[in-house]
DNA sequence: ATTACTAGTAATCGAGTAA
DNA sequence: TTTACTCGATTACTAGTAA
């Protein structure tokens, strides 16, 4: 499947702002040549073009011709703005994935316990983690999406800061829940130590010990895509 | 204000997709190109280009730079969003408005008279029409956009036809209301022989008698731009 | 009026490659 | 590995103009 031409598109986007959606809009290419502020001589070959390419069919009787969109056209424009629509309006939504808990070289507890970061946590996810994270190592498969999935919802925002030795970059946070009885925090850092397979948790005290939990245990964990943290509100 | 070029739309679209909305995403600058089906090197310009122009930040540290759309980024996606939005999600809405009733030359009493306009009509309107239209010339100002509002909805389609001679354009549809009284159906030809600032009216019966109209007359219209027509429900 | 052709120009892209 | 440069090829555009 050849994707439509940039620049196409765009004429297209035009055409339906201008009504061709639902029945033919008598258009010149004059007229189109200024809301594209293109030529007219652009504007007409765009037209050629997206019709013999099947997103328009045109109508010419002497003067000024007619367009509308065909059902590839519409559906073209379409599966554009559902795919913005997935991203601009996401509604909150509950990931469940599983993984195997490793240990990492304990770099998580050092970053945590900055204070660039510890003041942001305190503040924005309403508790002082415990400094060290529980490292998830997931399981191939669906799962491997997940990080990219969650990436696109806002989450709750850490932001990068720097001391006069280097930069450290950005996160984000999402509620969670591990094996349906302990409330945590999922980290996406910006520029993560692991490859996308693993997930990093923290909470305000150990869960390891807490869950009883050693290398290689299979845990189960409800990530939440909404950015309101419920350490804030509820107990 | 200038525009964004169309093909850094589509890069910008692909990197909010990938979830640079809301955080910076490690993405190199070949991994964007396999997803733009474009090479490297286009890749590297339009990320280099969109920074320059504001659209996202960059950080590069060594390896894999990482990138995250800037506040003008997500406007700039979200006004072309919501344009689509406002037409392929476009909710029943009233639209109502005044003009002058005038007299025509009875091309519309010719046209509706036809047999392959008025099979439809009876068949997706409910009614056999009055063979004459109703012509009202709407007051300059906003109303001169009415007709482009409407055309945005989807209304009832009357299909275009031909017959050894000539072809005929097809016509959408909206149920109406002149006057708060009079229900009525407003015609929106493909071709029309009328320039925008003129809106026809078909109904059963002849809306001059019985409303008493004569040229000159100013008369309020209210038209929905719902698809779903009430002469064939209620009375 | 239009629309759309031709020809010349400007923008964009891809291959090779340096850092 | 990256990213981004130069430069020749390709594509997209505009001006002029015919139909």
């Amino acid at each position: 499947m050849k994707s439509i031409k940039p620049a196409h598109f765009l004429t297209l986007l035009e055409l339906l702002l201008l009504g061709a959606k639902d029945r033919a809009i008598q258009l010149s290419t004059i007229e189109l040549a200024k809301r594209l502020r293109k030529s007219q001589q652009a504007a007409s070959k765009h037209l050629c073009e997206l019709e013999k390419e099947g997103y328009i069919t045109r109508i010419r009787d002497g003067k000024v011709g007619s367009v509308k969109l065909t059902n590839k056209g519409v559906e073209t424009l379409i599966s554009i703005y559902s795919l913005m629509k997935s991203i601009l309006e996401a509604v909150p939504k509950v990931f469940e994935f599983k993984g195997y808990v490793f240990s990492g070289f304990r770099e998580g507890a050092y970053y945590i316990s900055l204070n660039g970061y510890r003041r942001q946590f305190i503040e924005k996810l309403g508790f002082d983690p415990y400094p060290g994270t529980l490292n998830v190592r997931l399981i191939p498969g669906v799962d491997r999406e997940l990080k990219r999935e969650l990436n696109r919802y806002p989450g709750i925002t850490i932001d990068g800061f720097e001391d006069q030795y280097r930069t450290y970059g950005g996160a984000k946070c999402f509620p969670a829940i591990i094996n349906d009885s302990l409330k945590c925090v999922v980290i996406l850092s910006e520029r993560t130590h692991y490859d996308d397979s693993v997930i990093e948790i923290i909470a305000p005290i150990q869960i390891r010990k807490e869950l009883h939990l050693k290398d290689g245990d299979l845990i189960k964990v409800k990530v939440y895509s909404t950015s309101v943290n419920w350490f804030k509100s509820s107990s």
